[in-house]
DNA sequence: AATAGTAGTTACAAAATGGATAGTATTGTA
DNA sequence: TACAATACTATCCATTTTGTAACTACTATT
């Protein structure tokens, strides 16, 4: 299964880096909201719409991804002000990992419609 | 960003996928004891020591994944019986997955300790 | 009979996460 | 003045997740 060898010293950094990399995009929203950012700038109720999340969640997984710097959050002077939120160049580091999860859940979606099928 | 078009109905598919993704195998162990049984088939034990998790939150997350076909559980013919647990060939279709996560989590590790090095 | 090893399970507690509802602040409009 | 839009924040509560500690079941050994 492996294409490094995976001795007990590399899966300890493994394991340790897939921790980290939940630390940063697990949980139930922050790649849901990576992925509709991928879309282009969102504003706040859009955001709290498209992904049917309530304003106080939101308002958090946006403040963290904001902190871990995978989104810009950008102030426009409208009449009632309006807030842009954006995927920043950071981000684009996650894509691998987003479409690998993409194709893994379709291909994963397929194999239980086909199991019911039969 | 984009290799493939992003519009509103590619992204719906691509959250709705990533959503299936996390389902199976969200949360805080289940991809963490998947890098651990890439090293190879390993008993209840063992497990428990080396992702230090308790019983019975191992348990739970290794019946989820034998459902999901993740997994297998073999029990062994030994004096006090031993029960074997190991990955399947289902879930081989996650390296990509565990792979990608890996190398983000690898890399974003690296990033913090420069930004704090400075 | 008492003890130990393996693989769990049970009961309970603590913590993290999520959600509903209402409220604040600002500005503009009727 | 009242109401609406936008972007939140505050409060409270429900649900989910995680953890701890002790206990069971089976077998073998002392």
């Amino acid at each position: 299964m492996d294409s490094i060898v995976h001795n007990s010293v590399t899966c300890k950094k493994a394991r340790l880096a897939i921790r980290d990399t939940l630390d940063v995009i697990g949980g139930k929203w922050k790649m849901v909201l990576l992925t509709i950012l991928m879309d282009g700038k969102k504003r706040f109720l859009e955001l709290s719409r498209e992904a049917e999340i309530s304003p106080r969640i939101l308002s958090k997984e946006l403040q963290e991804m904001e902190l871990n710097g995978l989104v810009s959050r950008t102030v426009c002077n409208t009449k009632p002000v309006t807030v842009e939120y954006a995927l920043t160049p950071y981000s684009e580091t996650l894509k691998e990992v987003l479409e690998a999860m993409g194709r893994w859940g379709q291909q994963h979606r397929e194999r239980i419609i086909e199991e019911i099928a039969q």
